[in-house]
DNA sequence: GCCGTTTTCGGCCCGACTGTTTTCAGTCG
């Protein structure tokens, strides 16, 4: 049968949650809730597709899930549904699930107003707000209604999750102001954006000050600002006119390891941290680390907070309760790569086709700028508009050709089209010269799973593709990924010395991080590439580089770490590939599966 | 529902802030 690992993971993940959910509303014990909603987010977490797990019967083994969830993934696996999702749904209106997603609207809330007045859609809430019917359901107020409808408005008009690159640059310009601020002693961004994660929900900044009011004060008063929504002496929070919510903590300066760890997350990882500190007779909070008689046993630093814990210091990628506190246990943290061990970029456009803006030359003196070793011009093949034929494209390669004594050296390189047959766009003898060929899947988006597979596997046997060009195409909040079997996929790479892309263009982020940690289960290195089109793109690297961190990478799993000579003999090679010199067999990664397993 | 280097039963992370209250429930992160 035909699988697709990574959104098959993200289904039954969302199933779980769903009962979750329903779980909630019905009432019961709120913990039986918890417990689906921690299984959901174990699940969603596996560098491994569950199938697989379930079909070694190791389901029980994952840390969360027992008997009893292990029987509805099983169900959930074979039937695409389960008996005690779709009982619970019975108990519940349709629509109901979905008030849970407005601000300020829990389960009891949601729960109140279904119950007295029969409420179950998002309209029929507003309605009540308005009419003011709503003030006659418990503990809400003529305050507490404004704030609702305001809620319901955003609920509307959120589309999914910010990208990073939005509110990256947001957080950098308050926290640079902060840190100017009255009594401020450091400042930093923590939460989803330290992490790195793809899309953030709201900015969280921390800082420490000796006096929090004109922090505090100065934040409250930002241009920006388009709304305080909460204030208080150490935390508040406002409504920035681009529509994003910033959060701020601040805390005395010997608290800021504690509160720095505590606000970066993920939340998963700060309750395996105290749970952990809980059995070591530890308490933690965002004020340090505490024994039993509640005397401070650190908290200045982030490092004092893993120490108590007898732990090293984890990197912020990592800290998703995906297996890197075990890692950490054993001494077995990846060694992250990092954006200065990237020498060069395999996947530039410039103005020789359709949509770059830039010259070769300029990208040269920019990527020089940048430190680049060596750079691949990949322009596009026929089928996309002024793509290049073969004629222009051997034009466009001797013009290349004649600059290679420039730093960063440049390869001749294209990015070719795989065609619907799985074809590439150009003669193989045409691509065949070339130093970097990036092959790419731009049109017939909606093949179904196997057909897809078929056309990246039979462009990977071509024998002349150095690297599969975004491979799953997903554009953050436009486009889902298209359905293809990445672990057929990954095999076929290993097969045929074929390196997956991870594109870096931050509204693409192609592999996910989670691939990339499949993709190195599997044996098969990835390149990061920025698919520039611009010189100004040329930076955008580093975001590639944070998703193969958050993908477990280290340099060796990335081959445009190694210098030009090593990388050109590595993408030559079409035998099956070993990570950049060690050998690595392929192994299996679960949640927290990796103590167990390195 | 899950889990155990205190436990196979009795717990389940912890604190800030708000609104609606007059001592605290609910939500959030």
């Amino acid at each position: 049968m035909h699988f697709r690992p990574v959104m098959e993971n993200a289904e039954i993940a969302q199933a779980l949650s769903e009962i979750a959910g329903l779980l909630e509303l019905t009432g019961g014990n709120p913990f039986r809730a918890r417990a689906y909603s921690r299984a959901a987010q174990i699940v969603d977490g596996l560098a491994e597709p569950i199938e697989a797990i379930w079909k070694r019967g190791e389901l029980t083994d994952l840390p969360g899930i027992g008997e009893r969830i292990a029987a509805h993934v099983g169900e959930l696996i074979e039937k695409g549904t389960c008996a005690e999702r779709e009982q619970l749904a019975r108990k519940v209106p349709p629509g109901l699930p979905e008030l849970l997603r407005i601000e300020g609207m829990g389960p009891k809330s949601v729960a109140a107003v279904w119950k007295s007045l029969g409420i179950t859609q998002v309209d029929a809430l507003e309605e009540a707000c308005r009419s003011g019917t709503i003030l006659e359901v418990p503990r809400m107020g003529r305050v507490r209604v404004k704030g609702l409808l305001e809620a319901i408005r955003r609920h509307r008009a959120r589309r999914g999750r910010t990208p990073l690159y939005r509110a990256l640059p947001a957080a950098e310009t308050i926290i640079a102001r902060l840190r100017k601020a009255p009594a401020v002693t450091a400042a930093e961004i923590a939460g989803s954006i330290r992490r790195r994660c793809e899309t953030i929900g709201d900015i969280d900044l921390l800082v420490a000050a000796t006096d929090p009011a004109p922090v505090t004060s100065a934040f409250t008063h930002m241009a920006e600002v388009a709304q305080i929504v909460a204030e208080g002496p150490t935390r508040s929070t406002v409504r920035l006119r681009s529509g994003l919510h910033a959060d701020l903590r601040v805390v005395e300066p010997k608290s800021f390891g504690a509160a720095l760890q505590y606000l970066t997350g993920s939340k998963a990882h700060s309750i395996a941290l105290r749970k952990r500190g809980l059995r070591r007779g530890l308490k933690l909070s965002e004020y340090g680390v505490f024994d039993r008689r509640g005397r401070r046993k650190g908290g200045d630093t982030e490092e004092q907070m893993y120490r108590a814990l007898g732990l090293p210091w984890i990197p912020p990628e990592l800290r998703e309760d995906r297996g890197e506190i075990e890692a950490a246990e054993h001494g077995g943290l990846p060694l992250l790569v990092e954006e200065k061990d990237v020498l060069g970029d395999l996947h530039v456009h410039s103005k020789a086709s359709s949509d770059g803006h830039s010259t070769v030359e300029e990208l040269a003196d920019a990527a020089r700028e940048l430190g680049r070793r060596y750079l691949a011009i990949t322009d596009h093949s026929r089928s996309r508009p002024l793509g290049l034929d073969a004629e222009r494209l051997a034009q466009h390669v001797e013009h290349i050709r004649g600059l290679t004594s420039r730093d960063p050296v440049l390869l001749a390189g294209i990015e070719v089209d795989i065609l619907p047959d799985g074809s590439l766009d150009l003669p193989v003898d045409a691509l065949a010269p070339l130093q970097c060929v990036v092959a790419s899947i731009h049109a017939h988006f909606n093949d179904p799973s196997p057909k897809m597979t078929e056309r990246m596997v039979r462009a990977m046997r071509s024998g002349v593709v150095h690297v599969l060009g975004h491979p799953s195409g997903r554009q953050l909040g436009m486009r889902d990924p298209y359905a293809f079997d990445l672990a057929r996929v990954l095999e076929i790479a290993r097969e045929t010395g074929v390196a997956l892309e991870v594109n870096a263009q931050p509204e693409r982020l192609d592999l996910s991080d989670q691939a990339c940690r499949l993709a190195k289960a599997a044996g098969v290195p990835v390149v990061i590439s920025s698919d520039a089109h611009h010189v100004s793109q040329l930076a955008n690297l580093r975001y590639g580089v944070w998703v193969a961190r958050r993908g477990w990478l280290e340099k060796g799993d990335v081959l445009n770490t190694l210098p030009l000579e090593a990388l050109q003999a590595r993408l030559r090679r079409k035998g099956p590939v070993i990570a950049n010199g060690s050998a690595r067999r392929p192994r299996r990664l679960g949640a927290a599966s990796e103590a167990t397993v390195s």
